[in-house]
DNA sequence: TGATAAATAGCACGATCGTTCGTTCTTTTC
DNA sequence: GAAAAGAACGAACGATCGTGCTATTTATCA
């Protein structure tokens, strides 16, 4: 489930071949992540890559890990040494805001969770495993800056985190479409109205 | 740029062959809707189809100004019936809803906008422009709602505009994601606060 | 009804897709 | 240094992709 710190040849021409993928499903989408042209990019041959996966689909599946992965050290992790209530709540936003900047053609998680809504199989499970247990962190936090007064006695935590959540998939919708600074502060803004109109 | 409305053979058959690419765009994307699977589904050669159309691209870009007039047709234009000012903001989101329970599976226009905002070309441009003419008429709604006294006189349109369709962003995620009726709960008590929030 | 134009089908092309298989190169182990 | 194990390559497979070109069917009109 996490990351081998395995120092082998195999794990770590993986990780540079995930690095890649990562990179190009940022852009295609990870419908879109083939694996001739992920084979060209990393500078291996197309069954040198792909013996690394067994199938496409476990790629896909390994992206999709290394993305949450990835998420939640940039996002959550460093939102974890602030301290518990609204200030852990707005590190982790400021995070996530830093997250959106850096993925400007667009975020993995998000477009898989558009392109595997429909569907079934294992890459829609772990998208909605990946999406459920984010979501659970956020009503962590936001029941934490309940409990320290920081939001009012009656927030309701599942609400507030859709709230967020909304606010965010705004951030990275307009920032793909119109560009990442006016969505910032469209964004900010809203936030802050949030803030206070949960606040104690 | 709107449907001529001729009643020749050509174009029946090129909206029959519009509507199941929408249908097909709808669960796989504008990117996934390839034309033999397109003509498979219709009932027609590859080439029968191409020919409508005379390429991928044109077909694609048909497929999306076809999801844009329909949204159109079924969000907006029943909502100018309704009296200006806040009814008819509240009958747009409630259209809104429809729209998107409808299309559970994913909405082209959706989906499009997180498969083209990284790229550049005619279909990014397309998809820009709907959705910034579908931003302008919500700050159109907005305006005459401030007008009538029914918002606040300091409501900043864009802003609201920009919260209106970060909640409709989160309807559709976690409607796809965790089901269309949790998401619509959380939804609409999070539309209820947002319009206290800017009521007059 | 016969001539003309439009609409669709059929076929083939180069390219790319995911995948398999056997070979070659590189690394480790004795 | 020889032998065994591991990793990457190269070629090929059937399938599908978008796109042309040429027939063939279907509709239109005198």
């Amino acid at each position: 489930m996490s990351t081998p710190i395995t120092t082998g040849k195999r794990a770590a021409t993986r990780e540079t071949i995930l690095d890649h993928a990562y990179a190009l499903a940022c852009n295609g989408g990870l419908e879109g992540l083939s694996i001739g042209s992920l084979a060209a990019d990393v500078g291996m041959s197309k069954s040198g890559v792909f013996a690394h996966f067994g199938s496409r689909e476990e790629l896909q599946l390994a992206v999709l890990d290394a993305g949450g992965q990835r998420f939640m050290a940039t996002v959550l992790a460093p939102a974890l040494k602030r301290p518990r209530g609204l200030p852990r709540l707005r590190a982790i936003v400021a995070n996530w805001f830093d997250w959106g900047r850096q993925f400007q053609s667009g975020c993995v998680l998000l477009s898989s969770a558009s392109e595997y809504d429909g569907r079934s199989g294992p890459l829609h499970d772990s998208v909605v495993a990946q999406m459920a247990g984010w979501r659970h962190e956020l009503c962590k936090a936001i029941g934490q800056a309940v409990d320290e007064g920081h939001l009012r006695a009656d927030t309701d935590a599942e609400l507030l985190a859709f709230e967020i959540y909304a606010l965010m998939l705004g951030l990275h919708h307009d920032g793909g479409l119109f560009g990442f600074d006016q969505a910032k502060r469209h964004a900010e803004r809203a936030f802050e109205r949030l803030w206070r109109s949960w606040q104690a």
